[in-house]
DNA sequence: GTCCGGAACTATACCGGTTTATCTCCGGTT
DNA sequence: AACCGGAGATAAACCGGTATAGTTCCGGAC
């Protein structure tokens, strides 16, 4: 026989259908003898529930999705992703739960795929990444009545749930940390305008400069990619007045700008220093090795599968996470400054 | 309404469920107008298949499995996975397919997902990547009658399919180019021993070695982390006979490898080249930039999604797909040995 | 005029569970 | 003795499709 069904399981134990049901999911309505015995035989035929059949009667999927609408072809480069990724599996294959991955080109695909499960009832949560101002999706998702966590980002996001670390301090750690060192002109290679955490981090760096009187401040826009974070700063070194530090939104960005500055011949960190937003393997791995803000994103990424589960176990579950905010590790492409 | 069943558009359209159905799947059993009346019906309520009520009458689930048994902490930080990831991504959402993602700890439990998968009908077929000597998976697999693909690694594995790329043909034009350059003593930090890929890298630089009259080639294995990439290095560097080259099994252990030279003061590529059997923008960013082997990850990703669709159309499809051969990339770490 | 065959549909079983209405005991009340 | 209530179990409906066995109807051949 391929696979018992519980119609096999209730001929062998001389019970009804039912009886199995009940006694599977445990469940009132058999004896705690019957119950016993149907277990016993269920062990025996090596049973399975047949998740499908299950899922048909209005269950659960056990199944939760992550759709990414960024090029696919640059999502290799992003350690940042993998990690995330690596922390969600983590926390949901903990509970038998698997993650529907999705790689789409944008945010409109992004939302048929979002109906389209919604539709099919192929997951019973969502997690939703790169939080954009004005973004579409929140409604589109409130509207699917599906339990989503929006990764990154405080705030009320409609009915979802947000898992978020507190950008505003860390950037504000980095500023007063160059500033501290003697740093005055202090440029930010920032990601997309368009992305919530972009602007958080762009403000919390004007206001930190205002605070601290630092004037030579700015932030220049880029696509997150190593191409326009080389060519940023390519630009930034070969002013007249070069500033003095460099943040870079991602780490990716801090090597490539790195590497753009060996290049050119400007030592890091004695004419320039460099710090980075976000902390992987790459910023260890460079010489000089590269000061930034690290966090555990694969805690975090647990962190946010957890938060999700709970949301499906109870609607009314809390609707806002804080996580640790990232700490500076200083490493050594950030030095005092000495004015000349 | 919540949401529209065949039933629905039967009661609404005048006709059976048959009908309807019929209609939908573009199967003979009714006429064309009848056929056109019922689509327009449909559309306009906005239908959508139920893919778990169609599960059930034994259809496919739409959606293939990927188990990756490495410890969740350290994938974050390969990028062979991430662009892997990526492509295979692309090649399923083309159709439409999911993919299912879990990450796990061991072999062992890699079994038991596919087991459970294979019993809950919830994946179409499977993508196994990490082959083993005597692969326990082999046998797990054929036993389910899973359709698989096997990622990397030629050969005959049970009744399974295999994408791959020539491992061999690509060690060999590393350790010709570097002896070409003079070099005669190569050392070759690997991977883990028992993956069939760091085998037969192994045996290619050993034969090529043999072939060339290089008499002091060894291997030396690791875990792949940067870690023992880097300790490794150290070793080798330390020695008083110093390797004149060291090729590397990934691309994170030859960037942790030139890291270490760097900081023991040896000079790369004047007293040590480097390459990398493996690229990825972290090759390309260093100073100095990494000799590798590059290849299209995402492209081969995409192959692995489309072999495996091919696989679940006819079971009879080509079983061996070879790929493109890595092809040296050269940069700035691999120079001309001059003996002293 | 009868019979046959195929096209166009309908009715219904089925997939493997869950859920609900129903049915049967059996002991305890009044 | 008649009635009630609840535990323990069953039969049947149901979820939303697909597959299959029938049923009509109609035109053409003998």
């Amino acid at each position: 026989m391929s696979r018992p069904t519980i119609a096999d399981i209730a001929r062998r134990a001389g019970v009804s259908k039912g009886a199995v049901s009940f006694a599977l999911n445990g469940r009132p309505g058999v004896s705690e003898d019957t119950r016993a015995r149907i277990l016993a035989v269920a062990e025996e035929m090596n049973w399975r529930p047949h998740s499908v059949a299950r899922a048909l009667g209005g269950a659960r999927a056990d199944s939760v999705g992550l759709v990414i609408a960024r090029p696919a072809r640059t999502l290799g480069v992003e350690p940042f992703f993998a990690k995330l990724l690596s922390g969600l599996q983590a926390g949901l294959s903990a509970h038998s739960i698997t993650l529907q991955l999705m790689i789409v080109e944008d945010v409109q695909e992004e939302i048929r795929v979002y109906r389209r499960w919604a539709s099919e009832q192929r997951v019973d949560g969502l997690i939703l990444v790169d939080l954009r101002t004005r973004d579409p999706r929140i409604d589109v998702v409130d509207e699917l009545l599906l339990p989503a966590v929006v990764v990154g980002g405080p705030g009320r996001h409609g009915n979802l749930c947000s898992v978020w670390a507190d950008d505003r301090e860390a950037m504000t750690s980095i500023v007063e940390y160059l500033a501290a060192l003697g740093h005055k002109r202090i440029a930010h290679v920032a990601g997309t305008p368009e992305f919530r955490h972009t602007q958080r981090r762009t403000r919390a760096l004007r206001d930190a400069a205002n605070r601290l009187g630092l004037a030579g401040v700015e932030s220049l826009h880029t696509d997150f990619s190593d191409t326009e974070g080389a060519a940023t700063t390519r630009n930034l070194l070969s002013r007249r007045e070069r500033p003095s530090a460099i943040v870079y939104d991602s780490d990716l960005m801090a090597v490539a700008g790195l590497g753009v500055a060996m290049e050119m011949g400007v030592s890091v960190p004695g004419e320039v220093s460099i710090a980075s937003f976000d902390d992987s393997v790459l910023t260890e791995l460079t010489h000089p090795a590269i000061t930034a803000l690290s966090r555990d994103t694969y805690a975090f990424g647990e962190r946010a599968a957890l938060a999700l589960l709970d949301l499906l176990a109870d609607p009314n579950a809390p609707r806002d996470v804080k996580t640790e905010t990232p700490r500076l590790t200083v490493r050594e492409s950030t030095a005092p400054w000495l004015e000349r």
